[in-house]
DNA sequence: TCGTAATGCGCAAGCGCTTGCGCAAGCGCT
DNA sequence: AGCGCTTGCGCAAGCGCTTGCGCATTACGA
């Protein structure tokens, strides 16, 4: 192992002057830099970031505890988060929480034990939150995307209410009346959020409210799968679908085709996220697309905030989805 | 600060022990051991990863540099191998490389710097190797994971040339004769190999290769988009085509699509990678599937060896993908 | 009863870095 | 010449843990 001592010897100064000229953290005369950085590249010497931050100097890392392995919505979102972070000289460390409790909290452990600066997260469905207890008592910086909690973090997502609410009337234009909705996961507030926006939507438009055409696909595939299997045995089958959010439109795509049904002519079919492949493969859904790398970008912008000053006042910020109008939904009973 | 120091005050004994009943690394009298993890968790202590591995013991953490923002194959890939580390007790850090040399060796310096005990890796097309020889000189346990690279590591893919070869033996098999190939980024094995399975596709059914159908679509879409495009530009255009991976698939599409071409009416498109949604989006893609469980499952395997035997013979084993036989392949000229 | 072996644990020296404190030398000034 | 300042750097004390060494104490066979 090649420490900053090897360096120092072969500069021929202390290792607190070599510290000082990697961490630029005090004023050193420009020849003893160059001897230094010359040292340091002649031995082959790489800083050891443990000892580093065991020493008490940030990590210059930040943690993001999201389930981008599950849910390709998120790729997008990080990938911002990490361009953001790269321009910021911050090193990226990405843990999956895969919107399970437990593995959040393990997960955020893992993090913060290995002193990231600063964390942000997705949090996952659960009342207790105790991944955010955890960042709150041990004073982690933190910002939350995509999903709102209460105030005590600096958070960012989508506004959601009025996004369904304009997908719902999309479809209400179109002469829909029996919409169903395939619903996030309980305990999201962008699945609270969404079911609003298609309540608010259905009152609008005078439509009464049916609680059979709502049904939870917990934000993933299969059960959004399994959410529209029932819908379509309903006595009277809804003319159209929203789903939540981009899993749960595949899912729900799988149980239309096994079902034999197609889209538009049979069903409409309107849904939270894009795809990049949306505008390629049929039928073309017509989607709520995210801002998703605003979403990102900014997240690290918050978070660069609260770690430089970490008794800043608390934002939430909401950004406006945009509707991306393409062939999924059509005039009921076009066929 | 919740320390050891303040455990081992709490249960009367000295921090050396409470380290030992920590990592059960030395017998401690089960009374003194239970006295210790009381204390533990009265004090609510967790212990300090960085002081941990400073010290010298294993992170029982793993570094994973794979582009899995980008390319959604490695969505699965990893998803396979935090599984598989999650059953041995072993964290996953992910570093995302973007396919990009340098970017790749800094992540993979940041993982290094970080202890983590191993590393996997998907290794980017260049020529020197800068990331796997810093690796190797730090002998850092590696395990490459789809793309080969000489026989310093251990390493796991798929069996491409066969696989490509049947993928165009299929097209050839339809009738086509002028098959075109959106190759991947070159210097990755996964392109030389899938570029000879090619070859001896057309040699052994006695079609002159012609290098005008082989355009690089550089393992990405804008990339793969473009060399359709000139590929349909083509005095002779081709009547199918074959890509290199998912992200050209996707990119190549898009290029039919915007010329007017339909799948597979106008042509054929035959690829590697499987999509989950695949089977419920038209074209129904006819593709090769990696199985990307097992190659994350067995990349861990590997790693965990490598780790716990340094001197090991090194391995690499290839897997052999599956065909899964869709829609967009077609006789040509069928319009 | 004594010698030898276990058994159970504490001591303290690191691991590689950061950083407050303070010394020495060089500067401009009176 | 003497003063206070600035500039440039070294010293050494940690950061929280692991672990080799070695000291008591107890167990056991002769």
């Amino acid at each position: 192992m090649i420490t900053m001592e090897t360096v120092a010897a072969a500069a021929g100064v202390s290792t607190s002057t070599v510290s000082h000229v990697i961490n630029k953290t005090r004023k050193v005369h420009p020849d003893t830099e160059r001897a230094v950085l010359d040292a340091i590249d002649k031995v082959g010497y790489s800083p050891n970031h443990l000892a580093r931050a065991l020493a008490g100097a940030p990590t210059r890392t930040v943690g993001v505890a999201i389930s981008v392995l599950s849910n390709h919505y998120f790729a997008a979102v990080v990938r911002a988060i990490e361009a953001e972070c790269a321009k910021r000289g911050l090193m990226m460390l990405l843990a999956d929480t895969h919107e399970n409790a437990d593995y959040e909290l393990k997960v955020v452990q893992a993090l913060h034990e290995r002193r990231v600066d600063g964390i942000v997260i997705a949090p996952c469905a659960e009342p207790q939150h105790r991944a955010l207890d955890y960042l709150r008592d041990k004073g982690v910086p933190t910002v939350l995307v995509d999903r709102f909690v209460g105030t005590t973090f600096d958070q960012i997502g989508v506004e959601s209410r009025d996004a369904a609410q304009t997908l719902v009337e999309h479809l209400i234009g179109l002469g829909h009346r029996r919409i169903a909705l395939v619903s996030g996961a309980p305990g999201l507030s962008t699945t609270t959020e969404r079911l609003e926006g298609y309540c608010r939507a259905l009152a609008a438009a005078g439509i009464d409210f049916d609680p059979a055409l709502v049904r939870s696909g917990e934000s993933r595939s299969e059960p959004a799968c399994a959410a529209v299997h029932h819908l379509l045995s309903l006595d009277q089958r809804p003319t159209a679908l929203m789903t939540g959010n981009n899993l749960m439109t595949i899912g729900s795509m799988q149980a239309l085709r096994s079902a034999g049904l197609s889209v538009p002519d049979d069903i409409s079919l309107v849904g939270f996220d894009d795809f990049d492949w949306a505008d390629v493969f049929s039928p073309r859904l017509t989607v709520m697309a995210q801002p998703v790398e605003e979403l990102g970008t900014r997240a690290v912008r918050l978070l660069a905030r609260r770690i430089a000053d970490p008794g800043a006042r608390r934002q939430t910020v909401r950004l406006a989805p945009t509707l991306r109008l393409r062939d999924s939904a059509g005039v009921p009973g076009s066929r």
